[in-house]
DNA sequence: TAAAAAACTTTACTCACGTAAACTTTTCAA
DNA sequence: TTGAAAAGTTTACGTGAGTAAAGTTTTTTA
């Protein structure tokens, strides 16, 4: 491949005595040509350095091998974890995966939408940015590409893969239940229905404890979750104004910045005798193992989401391009007991 | 915009009585055309929805307006911050940026320079891997496309940009020795040259100050930068094998890592007489803010990183092709003192 | 070994837009 | 009002590959 260039297929197919609708169809599949003949174009591609033009290429397809990936803000590992199993599925199905990120803003968003979608994908796996997102653009974009949505449910594309976050929400507030003193619920406004469901899971799940739900809303719009709760949490610790010294964080990147906040205001944070409070997470995030003290948390099945995603798109892809119904596919969190609560 | 489709230029230049040429003008840079021109376009695009197929576009321009960006990886909050600014300086000056990671993996590196060859982007700001850069390849890429280094010098490319770690370690120790125990220097297997520069700096500025430079490597060869500290950091208090009570660590990462290990262990960091370690940092990464305690480390200056490369990237597409020779920009950092040491 | 099937070659057209050349119209300053 | 200069139109060709149709060669099957 270190050999001379070589400028197009017409070039290729006379230095490799194949037609050039032959290397077409090499170049699309190489299984579908005789071993012979693949082997011949083989050998020619190591003495020469060719590639085919992309830009050609998708010109004519109707189907290009390009899978858009789009995600709300990709500074956070929730999302560039997920990003990239997804984008490694792609690689591996011999997909061609672009990933984007909308940065928090609508107008980013809406941006990348039309960038992804003048790039004819085969598919594309976004995740919206949820109460920000302009629904109509997605829409349309939606029913013009073959979408599967992940992470935030806005009800549109052929299918949605999540996290169940009323059965994950029941299992924490369970466990702080039955371990001591009820959490209360500490959040900031939600960004994406996954804050509202676990709102309203925790509701949900105290009344079945026969207990008094307790919410504690802190301001802040930005992603900086982490100082949101940092501010937050430390004007509370000041005023005392927390109902409970057992705090379910909405996130695990609130939960980080809460964390902080006792530490700065020397409370010591854990389930034991010496503990002033107990602080816990939601989504196991890629942070909340390095906490002091390490965060309990539920899990989000990271690779099960990216996975499956990956799965029914190519489901989508391959087997006609729409769904008798939309399909949603929620996976279960499992409890992360470290020590701070 | 929401009205009918149009497929091809030709059929808009029907409807806006504007010949094709003319309209391709236009989508190339809507100032070229006159005023009344361009107003009876945008009327049409207002009624039709129409956008250029980027593949047609970009099969016959010399020039692109892609930019290629490549990072180590994704999931780490200094990169994916860098990312995120140097898209938005992009796109902010009409191009159309696409992020790549290598994910730590040369296969993957030498993966994403072939797409972005392929894409014949306009220009790349690239970061290597470093030591497991196939350097060839990227030599090979660089050849080919307008390229900028940043963060990881490899000595390729017209220009490189990162960041001064001589100086920004110098400033650290200084710091550390005024105030404390000269510190020892915590470390993994270096992945890439800043590693080894920071070390190198390190020794340098200890002899200086007539100190005895102590290092200590632990093991390690991913990305879980944490990980590493945490586990070694651990091994080495249990064992009482750190020759100084103040660390200082290669990055901000490891030092996330080994303060967990010190708070798991029972030690308490910071600078006061009741501490029983100090710990800083270096790269005032994203998360130093939020560790118990705040991690006091030097900064490294990522939005003159992220905004110089693109400047550069842009005077290298614009102005010709080539400098006269390598340009390299190095940003100095600036001490960040908070309450680990 | 002959016939059928599969794979390949030749030829020719398509896709959507860039771009160059020659010509015409509009704009604007002298 | 005139005459460049600027902007627009018409025409025509280039880009690099997809793809269809008809014909040829190779392989497989009976």
């Amino acid at each position: 491949m270190a050999g001379q260039k070589i400028k197009n297929m017409d070039e290729l197919a006379k230095v490799s005595s194949i037609s050039r609708p032959t290397l077409s169809k090499y170049f699309n599949d190489p299984e579908s040509v005789r071993k012979t003949t693949r082997q011949k174009i083989e050998t020619a591609l190591e003495k020469y350095d060719y590639r085919p033009n992309i830009f050609a290429i998708n010109q004519n397809r109707k189907l290009t091998k390009t899978i858009g990936i789009l995600v709300p803000y990709l500074a956070d590992p929730f999302f560039a974890e997920i990003a990239r199993r997804i984008e490694l599925s792609c690689i591996e199905a011999g997909f061609w995966p672009t990933v984007f990120s909308a940065h928090g803003e609508q107008e980013l968003e809406n941006n990348a939408l039309a960038t992804m979608q003048s790039l004819r994908p085969a598919g594309a796996l976004i995740a919206p940015l949820g109460r920000r997102s302009d629904f109509e653009a997605v829409r349309r974009f939606a029913e013009d590409v073959p979408t599967v949505v992940f992470d935030s449910n806005v009800n549109v594309g052929e299918a949605f893969v999540g996290h169940d976050n009323f059965q994950s929400t029941e299992l924490i507030v369970d466990y702080l239940c039955r371990t001591g003193e009820p959490p209360c619920f500490f959040e900031m406004p939600p960004l994406n229905p996954n804050a509202n469901k676990r709102r309203e899971a925790y509701v949900m799940a105290m009344e079945n404890l026969g207990q008094t739900p307790e919410i504690v809303q802190v301001d802040g719009a930005s992603w900086e979750f982490e100082q949101i709760g940092l501010e937050g949490g430390k004007r509370l610790i000041e005023q005392r104004a927390l109902p409970s010294n057992t705090v379910l964080c909405s996130n695990d990147r609130l939960a980080i910045g809460l964390i902080a906040a006792a530490y700065q205001k020397g409370l010591r944070v854990g389930h034991g005798p010496e503990c002033a409070m107990r602080i816990a997470g939601h989504d196991d995030h890629p942070w909340s193992r390095y906490t002091c003290p390490p965060l309990t948390t539920v899990s989000q099945d990271y690779s099960s989401i990216a996975d499956r995603s990956v799965e029914i798109l190519f489901d989508l892809i391959n087997g006609g391009n729409k769904y008798q119904s939309r399909v949603e596919t929620l996976f279960k969190g499992n409890l992360v007991l470290r020590s701070s609560a």
